[in-house]
DNA sequence: GCGATCAGCGGCACG
DNA sequence: CGTGCCGTTGATCGC
């Protein structure tokens, strides 16, 4: 059940304009230029032109669309010599172009979509970080965490504590397997915070788990691991070994 | 036109097994548990399911789906004490599941998708690394590249290469601006490889901008930055000064 | 399978 | 606005 193309004309108009979620299906190439540059050949794919001006080429795999633009200035036009519907986005900066065009469609419709509510999500860095500024002491008895999220001049500090003897001491956090870049990063703010102060700061990298290579880098510059046991889930999570502290009080 | 949730059923299950693309957009609420955990109270929205079992929630925003499985086994069941249809995708590695209920359907569709051709893209890391392993004389004379991608104990090193003087050098090739991380990883492999060859080893970053601070930390570390003038677009695609090196050869 | 890196990363928050 | 960084990053490639 082809569609005719100049039919499907004021649809996108009309969904565009309305903010509606336009859904089109059919067979098409494209062709992107900007910040790289790519073609695609002929193909059914999904375009999928969103109430904020999102446009994005989905093929019938993966996550990702395989071409998109986000704030994209939208304009759809006829062209007789390919006999072709030609939709193209546009960006100013940086500079980019996506062209579309379809050859046939198969589908075309617009949904206006209610949803007013935004997703809660829980187990964030920043959550994590926020429990951990309550307590360090479970990593080692005297750490007194007393800053969380630390602008800096290259970059953010997660947390800034001092331990028993003084020291400065920064704390990493990471949410998911440390790699090399986080050891990286530690190592970054570590000496960026010793040259500043002047004086010895220690660096403690804070995650589940951590590849050998990261552990070994950490330990040739004198950074610090800390396995960091938490759950996820709902706001009443908490880190284990906070929580394993505060029990063991009363032993 | 509000659709039967129970004759949705055997829509999703044959699209599902026939690697067709299936399209449902209705009034839903959302779980996830996994890496992370979130709630999404009820709004419409679209369920997307790809041939590859990836599967997409998306809200009429954003290019990415709010919530999402990739490779995710897909079951669907009619839920008679909430009256509404049930998806749920889980996954085994990591453990992760994603709950989707949808309350009223507003449209359901499978498409067959026709498309065995992929994307083309020009301008990438690799493809810019692969020209400049012709000829890194631009830089500076008597730069001879002799290896690129070259697998490493802690990364891979874009370009190896000597100058004029028999110094090893380590060429981080960046597509964009380069930013604090991209110094510390030329730093990283600086550092790994005159420990390993216990001698020094100089450290050229190529991109086509730097940021600031970026620059001050390659300063710091005694790194160099050379300036990447490049073409995308097409394979015909040239390094500004290669191209310019091989036309003043007949200056 | 894990490890490391790139990506037109996208999106956010802060300066 | 740029800079920096997190993300359920996703996707790729090498070991």
């Amino acid at each position: 059940m082809a569609l005719g193309l100049s039919e499907s004309l004021p649809i996108i108009q009309k969904a565009v304009s309305n903010n509606e979620m336009l859904i089109l299906i059919g067979n098409c190439c494209v062709e992107y230029f900007g910040r790289a540059a790519s073609k695609l050949a002929k193909g059914d794919r999904m375009l999928l032109i969103k109430s904020d001006k999102s446009f994005a080429i989905h093929q019938n795999k993966y996550l990702r669309p395989v071409n998109y633009m986000m704030d994209s200035e939208i304009a759809v036009k006829f062209n007789s010599e390919e006999e072709c519907l030609e939709l193209t986005a546009l960006k100013r900066k940086p500079k980019e172009s996506l062209k579309v065009k379809f050859f046939d469609i198969n589908f075309i419709q617009s949904f206006k979509m209610n949803d007013s509510t935004d997703i809660r999500l829980f187990g964030s860095e920043v959550e994590l970080s926020r429990q951990l500024l309550e307590d360090l002491s479970f990593i080692e008895p005297g750490l007194r965490p007393f800053k969380g999220e630390v602008p800096f001049a290259k970059g953010v500090i997660d947390i800034l504590a001092e331990d028993s003897k003084g020291n400065l001491v920064i704390v990493e956090v990471k949410r998911r397997k440390a790699s090399l870049d986080s050891v990286s990063q530690l190592r970054r703010y570590k000496d960026q915070l010793s040259n500043m102060k002047n004086k010895t700061v220690r660096g403690i990298l804070l995650a589940p788990e951590i590849t050998p290579n990261a552990l070994k880098m950490l330990e040739e510059f004198n950074l610090e691991y800390f396995k960091l046991d938490f759950e996820i889930s709902n706001p009443k999570a908490r880190i284990k070994g906070i929580q394993k502290k505060q029990t063991t009080l009363f032993d």
